[in-house]
RNA sequence: GCCGAAGUGGCGGAAUGGCAGACGCAGAGGACUCAAAAUCCUCCGGGGUAACACCCGUGUGGGUUCGAAUCCCACCUUCGGCACCA
């Protein structure tokens, strides 16, 4: 036995961590269970992670905060939900596997190797302590599992949810595979944020997220329970525009250029008309002429350069004419036609009206082009928000004619203000001339009113081995065919050549050869996986079913246990995971698999661990931790040294949960010492405690009328009070650990000692409840003060969360501050039950109070009930 | 450029209209010890004082209020997201 005067995290937390994986620490029904009658289910879950072999600081920050409330939640008599599992699918096993066989001629399987991550991740997380309900474990990467991706893909099939199209995708030239939109960050992949993403023209598989656009928007307000910032980051994403769809007339042709615009207010003062380089029309409209060879050498010049680059906002407006016009439908006027670098083939028509008095980017580019500037927008004073002198100077230049060299005007006017040279829309607020040219192009059937997004298609098609196959083989003369469900799932297989350039699923004919499901000939497998994302888009679903073998999870278990009442996790995944997940939930809801609308309750997203990093020129930063910068402490030798309570809790109190935590190796060392603190107090004392707990039988400690019982029995209540609201309701574990320190400190100061009068029975009850409080945080340390203290009681998670009572809360004796203007002069210590009177007086009577109103009249006085009181002096 | 978050001691942070700096870290002094570690006690925003008093102080400048770290306006800085979206 070890030395019971040291508190030995090493015996005592794997003690802990055998018994709760014997006794699941709580009963634990099968996977299939519903929530138990007259208890109220509470499904926490966190995002789950990729089995890269190790836990770092994030995943412990991340699943801390996810076990303490699972904890305090199944105290509080929740029936609690709290699953795990392992986003398992991915690029990092596979390249370990394509490493392994062009370095060494080995041939790694990547289910072997992820399967060993696994099981390693799978022991870090028990040596944190944390309550999983470890059968319902689910990883991806199981055919088990990635069969109903399967299924779920040739059900949006069926629906014309998964389409397969011919699109300019980005292309990762570090991961070999395209990505979709949302994993392409400042033209960067996602993964590897060196390396810029091509752009290539391919046939691949899409998500029909779109179709879900408005939706996706619309239920945003009512997540009352996320962030507001990662809410408005999805409704930046989703970008909706209200705007008007117009048909110009080509000159000389019968076909018609279509345009999107949200200004219809300034269709007046449409000089020329752009289209995107890639665009069909640009090409056909030159076909044949003398244009031809400048429009077609500028395209081909735009079509090589960095996507990103002619995309950014700065550079330079370029284009090349057509030699052609359109007609403006309202004014007759002709507009010549451009085409131009700045204008997207993906958003809208890829074609625009440029009004280059209005609009930034028309305006530069009619400056370089020498194309007219006509204004119909004048400022006014009611709906411009500039100032006098812009006003004055916009006017001018309006009235001027809008000379091209601006005389001073640097850019458009693109203020709200009064339609001008605009027909019969002259003298309207151009608020309201949006919508009655816009009325008035409907009416005449030029166009119609419409929406356009910036979302695009979620394209899921992924060149990589290790990822679900898509289910679907190619036939010559029946083209892309589903597989049937009763083939699914399609496995990979074992058999592939990592060492080659390519695919390794193109690698293995025999798998590749497959007949086709509807003619019989012999077709081809799509050699296309999924992206990862699809796999995380449900895999809550599968936790409250895992090993259903008929169906990815039963409509009464979704029924039951959905939506998701806390997820947790990072931010960075606001308009990636989070956004494809609520799409998934919807589709799964039109095909009948659930019932809910949204996925996730509320959402809770915690910043990343940071540590102070001395880079190549000097600087130290306090940035992310991560391996290639080799900033990273490892989660075991904290656990090796101090135990996981210790770094549970530090990672707790550290920083609140939502802000970014600054690593600092002497922190776990406090909360350490903290823990043996405690120890010792229970340990030196645990006679008294236990026979104090024997006289409380199970009630509540009354303290009567000893002082020092009911102060130190006060701040018990207090200390409930704020803990609880802390866990349940705000989140803030750091002060919630704060509060528990304090009570401590009040407990270990002045309770048994020989001198003080706190009885046995009134230092056993606040260590109850201390035990209580800090159990979420630190299981292990406080199933073991409680064996020792109650060991008829059973485990400390068996006990019901503690309630303080309000009248516990209620002073004999009040401070209150005395302010003369504003300014703190006395404290005074009176009876709670003082008057505002009684009190006015005794703080008159104060000296200091006294010197401060000498020689001045007190106009009036300000009380706040027991608080404080405020004379006000001149 | 647009959107969002943040700015408080040497450090992490607390206080969301009412005592600024809870709790912890680091530091200083002391006790115990032959010594060290561990532990315990005291101090710990700046100025000022023998000690009080008092003055200054929550990024900057204004405002609202009896009273502002907290609310409002303008600005500065840092971080995050979006970025030629017509």
């Amino acid at each position: 036995m070890f030395d019971e005067r040291f508190y030995s995290h090493a015996e005592i937390e794997p003690k802990w961590q055998a018994r709760w994986e014997e006794e699941r620490a709580r009963p634990a029904p099968g996977p299939g269970r519903v929530p138990g009658e007259g208890r109220e289910k509470y499904y926490v879950l966190e995002m789950f992670s990729y089995p890269s072999g190790k836990l770092h600081m994030g995943h412990v920050r991340n699943y801390t905060i996810g076990d303490t409330m699972a904890r305090h939640l199944r105290m509080r008599g929740k029936e609690v939900l709290y699953p795990v599992g392992f986003d398992a699918l991915g690029l990092p096993a596979e390249n370990a596997a394509i490493q392994a066989a062009r370095a060494r001629g080995e041939a790694v399987n990547p289910a072997e190797f992820t399967e060993a991550c696994i099981a390693d991740m799978s022991a870090g997380l028990k040596r944190m302590g944390y309550s999983y309900d470890w059968d319902r474990l689910t990883a991806t990467c199981r055919p088990e599992y990635y069969r109903w991706n399967q299924w779920i893909f040739l059900r949006m099939l069926e629906r014309g949810l998964a389409y397969r199209k011919s699109a300019a995708v980005n292309w990762c030239p570090d991961c070999n595979t395209v990505l979709a939109n949302e994993q392409v960050h400042d033209g960067k992949c996602w993964r590897h944020t060196e390396t810029g993403v091509e752009l290539r023209q391919l046939a691949q598989w899409f998500f029909r997220i779109t179709d879900y656009a408005e939706e996706l928007l619309a239920e945003l307000p009512r997540l009352t329970g996320w962030p507001e910032h990662v809410r408005i980051m999805q409704e930046n994403w989703i970008g909706r525009s209200e705007g008007t769809l117009v048909n110009f007339p080509i000159e000389g042709s019968e076909s018609a250029m279509p345009i999107f615009t949200t200004r219809p207010d300034t269709l007046y003062g449409v000089t020329f008309m752009s289209l995107a380089p890639e665009h069909p029309l640009a090409r056909d409209l030159v076909e044949g002429t003398e244009y031809e060879k400048p429009v077609v050498d500028f395209i081909n010049r735009v079509a090589t350069q960095d996507r990103f680059m002619r995309t950014a906002e700065d550079q330079e407006k370029e284009g090349a004419f057509t030699g052609r016009y359109a007609i403006n439908p309202l004014s007759r006027e002709r507009a010549p036609i451009y085409v131009a670098n700045f204008v997207l083939m993906e958003y809208g028509t890829g074609a625009i009206m440029a009004v280059p008095a209005h609009d930034q980017r028309d305006f530069e580019f009619a400056r370089k082009h020498g194309v007219p500037i006509k204004a119909v927008i004048r400022p006014d004073e009611e709906t411009a928000p500039i100032s006098d002198e812009q006003r004055a100077k916009v006017v001018e230049w309006i009235e001027t004619g809008c000379p091209a060299d601006g005389e001073g005007m640097k850019g458009a006017f693109i203020e709200p203000g009064v339609q001008v040279n605009s027909g019969p829309f002259d003298g309207l607020p151009s608020t309201e001339g949006i919508v009655r040219i816009a009325e008035h192009v409907e009416k005449n059937g030029w166009g119609a009113r419409t929406v356009e997004y910036k979302l695009r298609d979620w394209l899921v098609s992924r060149q990589r081995y290790w990822g679900t196959p898509i289910p679907v083989i190619y036939c010559e003369d029946c083209g892309a065919a589903p597989v049937p469900e009763r083939d699914l799932p399609v496995v990979l297989p074992k058999d592939v050549d990592f060492s080659k350039d390519c695919n390794p699923l193109l690698t293995n004919p025999q798998w590749l050869a497959a007949p086709c499901p509807k003619c019989g000939r012999p077709g081809r497998r799509e050699t296309d996986t999924m992206d990862t994302f699809v796999d995380s888009s449900w895999y809550f679903l599968r936790y409250l079913d895992p090993h259903n073998e008929s169906a990815p999870f039963d409509k009464s278990l979704a029924d039951a246990w959905m939506p998701v009442d806390q997820y947790i996790g990072g931010v960075e995944h606001a308009c990636m995971h989070l956004l494809y997940a609520r799409f998934f939930t919807k589709v799964l809801r039109d095909l009948g698999l659930v019932q809910i609308d949204e996925p996730f309750q509320r959402l809770f997203t915690q910043e990343m661990v940071c540590k102070e990093h001395t880079f190549k020129d000097g600087a130290t930063r306090v940035v992310k931790m991560s391996k290639s910068l080799g900033n990273t402490v490892e989660p075991t030798e904290t656990v090796d040294k101090y135990g996981a309570d210790a770094l549970r809790l530090f990672i707790l109190f550290a920083a609140p949960a939502d802000k970014q935590l600054d690593w600092s190796d002497e922190g776990p060392e406090g909360c350490s010492r903290f823990l043996n603190r405690l120890w010792r107090f229970a340990q030196s004392n645990a006679e008294t405690l236990r026979q104090g707990i024997a006289d409380l039988d199970g009630q509540t400690f009354d303290p009567g009328d000893n002082p020092a019982d009911r102060d130190l029995d006060r701040k018990t209540h207090d200390t409930i009070r704020r803990v609880t609201a802390d866990l349940g309701e705000r989140f803030h574990f750091n002060t919630a650990i704060a509060a528990i320190m304090e009570l401590f400190n009040a407990l270990n100061t002045y309770a048994l000692r020989s001198q003080d009068p706190v009885s046995r029975s009134c230092a056993a009850s606040a260590t109850r409840v201390l035990a209580l409080l800090l159990a979420p945080m630190a299981p292990h340390i406080c199933e073991e003060i409680w064996e020792r203290l109650a060991p008829a009681t059973g485990s400390v998670f068996g006990q019901p969360w503690p309630t303080h009572e309000p009248k516990r809360l209620i002073l004999d004796e009040i401070t209150v501050v005395v302010q003369i203007n504003g300014k703190v002069r006395a404290r005074l210590t009176v009876p709670a039950s003082a008057s505002e009177e009684e009190i006015q007086a005794a703080a008159l009577e104060n000296a200091n109070v006294q010197a401060h109103i000498a020689g001045k009249a007190v106009r009036k006085t300000v009380y706040v009930q027991k608080k404080l009181l405020n004379i006000v002096a001149v």
